[in-house]
DNA sequence: ATGAAAGCGCTAACAG
DNA sequence: CTGTTAGCGCTTTCAT
């Protein structure tokens, strides 16, 4: 392998001078910086990032710590990061925590966080207590729904609000008893599951409606098949229900497999929203209608953030909300002409 | 920050000991042991991976470099593989190229391939020279389509098999224009595609049917939007197509929604196969046929090649081809009577 | 403008 | 069983 040295020997100076070449750190004369450059290219050498952080402390990498490789809604928002770190110089690589506790501790270990300059971390599986004791000096942003301590920077989608908007919308709509599949009950710890569940309840207590909880639709995991299967068993239970808020588009697309299934059509029978606005979700289902939760102002105010923190700067952390809108396709209806 | 050398003096011992004791390396008398062990735990001390990377030259860290983050396919890859190099030891990260040349040749740098001690690359921009100027001792595993220079590990699936096997199946269904959405001229260098659109012509050859080139639609990017819109042009253009291979089920996806916007009836107007198998497939479009390329089997050759090569291990270069195997779902139709 | 010395935190190799 | 020495490849600091 050629080091530095290597270099250094084959352009008659010193290791301190290809260093400071390397970096474009000034203080060389043109002619010994074109000769070090040339020697470089002769040898195919290439800087050792190990031995770089471990002196100068930076690996010019960040990492994006998920709960599973294969959600696409991280595949998307890691697909739209990638890019904005590249602009400044960082190379972006994503990790997969396992969605538990004990995943997310490892990433978050001192071990690992020393090899990013900075972390992105999406918690699912970590309480409030669990991210108090973290302290490390590696910025981290936060991703997700739980309580974070107010020392961390955090973002999250405005979960509660697009629940709201999408349960509001099939109210409006018509329709009079909206299973919410992936619910959870609005009591237990914030969480994706229970903030869009309070969404839900109240677009029904806003609108005069009947938030029943016999609708609420728990799923585990949150994933097509058991979305399928379970969208199913509410309706053998109840074949009244004549909408469906779908917690994630993933959920969603398990729904209307269900629904087609069983024989019904959408919307006509039942109306179905989803929520993540996946890039498939316009292509399925004659278009799923979905809740965007506002990506790409997420990443961009991830980027920002940790950008600013590795950089060095102070500020007070933030808590940011990101804004999220309806987007209507084809698994719901037109609005009624009543509407306004 | 605690080093090793912190631990040490608080434990009365000196460095190398702390390293044997965490390293499990003997030599060690338990009560040494015991008395190191509560030091660390009270200290909270946790190992630099960079120093240890520097000084042992090991990282337990494997690296996936895929095309683009938001490729569902790469993402169940992934998924499989992150267990699998787990069970080992190993932690497993995943990088973008950007589906580029460029960002290939970075990712095969030896600055980024140092700081894994292994890599598994999807390569789609190389070309077989660039693959074959490579030299460095981490150890890679190629993924992909293309001709890779015989001293690689390599795995590919059987991609023109794939093709034949489910353009046979539309073929022996009644099917007589089968158009290839995301196909390629087949004389082109080795790609996902041509390969895909030789399976398909091959398909036609063996069952005494005629391979018009005029039903090669070539796709760029290979997307779900790009597919709908290009299946709907193919159409306005020929009217007699009646059923549609897919090179992936991302492209077969957009087909399907291409052809529900002009109120065509899938499998019934027109049938359509993709590609890859996707968990999604199963359950859109009344359930996309598809081929299996054999993700499992791919995803634990990959794990026990690279495994074998970082312990040392000496054999010839493995080319592996992965088995196919077709899927049929509601796309397509049941199978006539006459068929056997 | 350039270089020499020191050391980041760890472990291989050997000595005791 | 434990410790000493040396050094991985680079950059910080300070001297020239």
């Amino acid at each position: 392998m050629v080091t530095m040295s290597d270099v250094a020997s084959a352009a008659g100076v010193s290791v301190m001078t290809v260093s400071n070449v390397l970096n474009e750190r000034g203080r060389v004369s043109a002619q010994t910086r074109l000769r070090v450059l040339e020697k470089v290219k002769e040898t195919g050498y290439e800087i050792d990032l190990t031995a770089r952080r471990l002196r100068a402390g930076r690996t010019d990498t960040v990492a994006l710590v998920v709960p599973h490789f294969d959600h696409a809604y991280f595949g998307e928002l890691a697909a739209r990061l990638a890019p904005a770190f590249g602009a400044k110089g960082k190379h972006l690589v994503v990790e997969q925590s396992g969605a538990s506790r004990e995943g997310e501790l490892a990433a978050l270990s001192a071990a690992r966080l020393r090899m990013y300059d900075g972390v992105l971390l999406s918690a699912v599986g970590l309480s409030f207590e669990d991210l108090d004791r973290i302290s490390v000096r590696t910025p981290i942003v936060l991703l997700g729904e739980q309580r974070v301590p107010e020392r961390f920077d955090h973002i999250t989608m405005a979960n509660a609000e697009g629940a709201r908007l999408a349960t509001a919308r099939l109210l409006e709509s018509g329709a009079r008893r909206i299973a919410i599949v992936g619910g959870e009950e609005p009591s237990r710890a914030p969480s994706m599951a229970s903030q869009r569940t309070r969404g839900w309840e109240r677009a029904h207590v806003e609108l005069g409606a009947d938030a029943d909880r016999g609708l609420v639709v728990q799923l585990r995991p949150h994933d097509a098949p058991t979305a399928r299967d379970a969208i199913r068993k509410m309706l053998e239970r109840d074949e009244r229900v004549d909408a469906v808020f779908a917690v994630t588009d993933q959920v969603g697309i398990g729904v209307v497999a269900g629904l087609t299934d069983m024989g019904l059509r959408v919307p006509d029978d039942l109306q179905v929203i989803g929520f993540d606005d996946l890039a498939l979700a316009r292509h399925v289902a004659g278009g799923l209608s979905s809740v965007d939760p506002g990506s790409d102002w997420i990443a961009a105010q991830a980027v920002d953030i940790l950008e600013a923190r590795m950089a060095g700067a102070a500020f007070a952390p933030r808590h940011l909300v990101s804004p999220v809108r309806l987007v209507l396709r084809g698994t719901t209806k037109a609005a009624p002409a009543a509407r306004r």
